[in-house]
DNA sequence: GCATAGTCTGAGAGCGCTTCCACTCGCGCC
DNA sequence: GGCGCGAGTGGAAGCGCTCTCAGACTATGC
């Protein structure tokens, strides 16, 4: 028959599964090794004797038990529901990735991650079923998305990285499409363009309402005609070639695209009709991208730390979980005008 | 004081948060509940009762308290331990995700993710700490690695991505590193190439290794000499470069390189000699990432599905979960020498 | 008509932890 | 010298679920 309680002095005693294995291993009671386990107020003999056993035993409490009764996890997850071959084409979901793990791992936080890998309902529904998160970090592009407006209606704590103008209770992190879209038009207009075209990103997305409402925002105040000037893109490079063929048509001076890799197709349309930038066409981006200080004129942009907007949200996050309150976090994170150039050629300003 | 029992006809009833909930809302005991929830034998009529009851309480269970008192969870883990910045630069870690990812949300299982944020040993740690993880699959890069040591060493479920030699115990997915090698070394002395170098991938690494001993296994059979042919690379471009210079100067007349991004900067350095390829001299490579076709002139290469590769390997893993014996799964996947022109000049084969 | 088998259900004992509450001390205070 | 007090501890009640066991009831066989 086996001793209850092993001999304290045997190197190795048994494996000690729970926390009445350690409470009879180190004399104490439940109750106290949860407190050694959790910080609570022990003295200080009795809480070393405990964390001896607990090493020597090499102790994990059960993740399960702890989380049904404390109702806490420490896991959050994260759901960026696109298609994951993008998650690895498009810098941007990659950075915002980054930036996320990176402050979760610093916070020792743990991470459930959900792609686009099934229909956004199912992903919902999924998500939803893991009751024991904390709460959530969601990437919301789209105007519409049942994702994000199951996550919402939920009592599950949630972070929006990307801006919902419809709902005013929401927590966020974004940043100001509108005013840095406004500032790159104006920057344009400013060398003297009057005739500054957009190819839009892709229609439905909030990074591309808010991007055209900041540049006629800038049009309008200078007083400037935008009939003709909007050809819609999707953010993709080829979009931006045959969106730059439109415009050229019309005859722009200028063309602020709403991101690096359409101003990327924009430039070889410019390039292909024998045009010159920024001489016959001035020629903005937008995200910054490494590729935008290299291309051949480097590009005019706006730079965005995507990555920085990642760990904000996780931020925010954890900080909306720790508020008792609740109360809704919204963070619009700066960005930064980055004149090269494909707008003041000649004059080299980087 | 409020019914404890809510009209049958109010369209809207409690929210029904626990099964005690749902077992008084429909006249039956939380076990019958517990049992329709989970496919046990449940008469027909009392089975519709309550699922009606749960939808219209759109009743989520529990998932702390049901992997307290069943043991499992849903959720695996997925350990990539690699600089998360490396994650969306190489395609092998991205597709290999992707097929992890795919399997997954097929299966219905859930995922937590841990990439390279912490040291390894924290790493381990906090995986180690989500005791209710029902298993994990964890990319093995490097020969010694303690994040796979110690999960191998735990009592969790692991089934690892890539060979370990040394366990015989272990669950594994990789593809034949020797026999491909090999191969494709026999494939470059068979058209009549003596002096083929190899440029290895970064020592220490399974695949690196691995590779080496199939290319020495292919010479030796040919009875051909390797003296001073073998250039260490470490999986990137620009160690190709330099160690195709080596080689070139020892005078070979092939070089098969441990992947394809080697074998681009090998290309270069061949190039930058003047010499052609494959007349002066063949050129090989290994992976066929998409840029291997589009080469001038394309590579010649060893195919593998990485995504097949993560899909299987969380395949295994909940095999090995259902399996009440857990014996190891040991899944080698196909490879498939891809002949093009970097190796057959003139006579397009693909 | 009684034993046997089969179907369905409920009671209840956990799963391993947190946390509230009450209790025991030893101490300083009026 | 009784009192209040804070620090330290243990008891015990859950957290919401699964699953075994036994009971009730119906159907079947001889």
């Amino acid at each position: 028959m086996v001793s209850k309680e092993p001999s304290r002095e045997s190197g190795e005693e048994g494996p000690a599964r729970t926390l009445d294995d350690l409470a009879a291993l180190s004399g104490v009671s439940r109750a106290t090794v949860s407190r050694v386990l959790n910080g609570g107020t022990v003295a200080e003999d009795t809480r070393r004797r405990v964390l001896d056993v607990v090493t020597r035993t090499n102790f994990r409490p059960n993740a399960a038990a702890r989380t049904l009764a404390s109702g806490r996890s420490g896991v959050v997850g994260v759901v960026m529901h696109i298609d994951p071959h993008l998650l690895f084409q498009d810098p941007y979901f990659s950075q915002l990735l980054q930036g996320i793990t990176d402050y979760l791992a610093e916070q020792d936080a743990g991470m459930m991650l959900w792609l686009g890998n099934r229909t956004k309902e199912e992903t919902l529904d999924h998500v939803l079923g893991m009751s024991f998160l904390d709460g959530v970090v969601v990437s919301a592009n789209t105007l519409d998305d049942p994702v994000v407006d199951g996550l919402l209606s939920s009592s599950l704590s949630t972070v929006l990285i990307g801006h919902r103008r419809a709902d005013r209770t929401a927590s966020y992190v974004d940043i100001d499409n509108e005013q840095a879209s406004d500032a790159i038009t104006t920057h344009l207009i400013s060398i003297g363009r009057t005739r500054v075209g957009h190819i839009t990103g892709s229609r439905g997305t909030v990074a591309g309402e808010d991007r055209v409402i900041g540049y006629l925002r800038a049009m309008r105040r200078a007083g400037l005609n935008t009939d003709g000037l909007i050809a819609d893109g999707d953010f993709n490079r080829s979009s931006g070639v045959a969106a730059a063929a439109e415009l050229l048509d019309r005859g722009v001076d200028a063309i602020f695209c709403a991101n690096d890799a359409t101003a990327a197709g924009a430039l070889e349309a410019i390039r292909g009709r024998g045009l010159r930038v920024p001489d016959d066409v001035a020629l903005a981006g937008f995200d910054d991208l490494e590729f935008a200080a290299h291309l051949d004129p480097p590009l005019t942009t706006v730079r965005q730390g995507v990555r920085q907007q990642g760990a904000e949200a996780a931020r925010a996050l954890l900080q909306l979980l720790g508020d008792p309150g609740r109360s809704p976090r919204r963070v619009l994170m700066p960005t930064e005008l980055v004149i090269r150039q494909s707008s003041v050629g000649g004059v080299p300003r980087e």
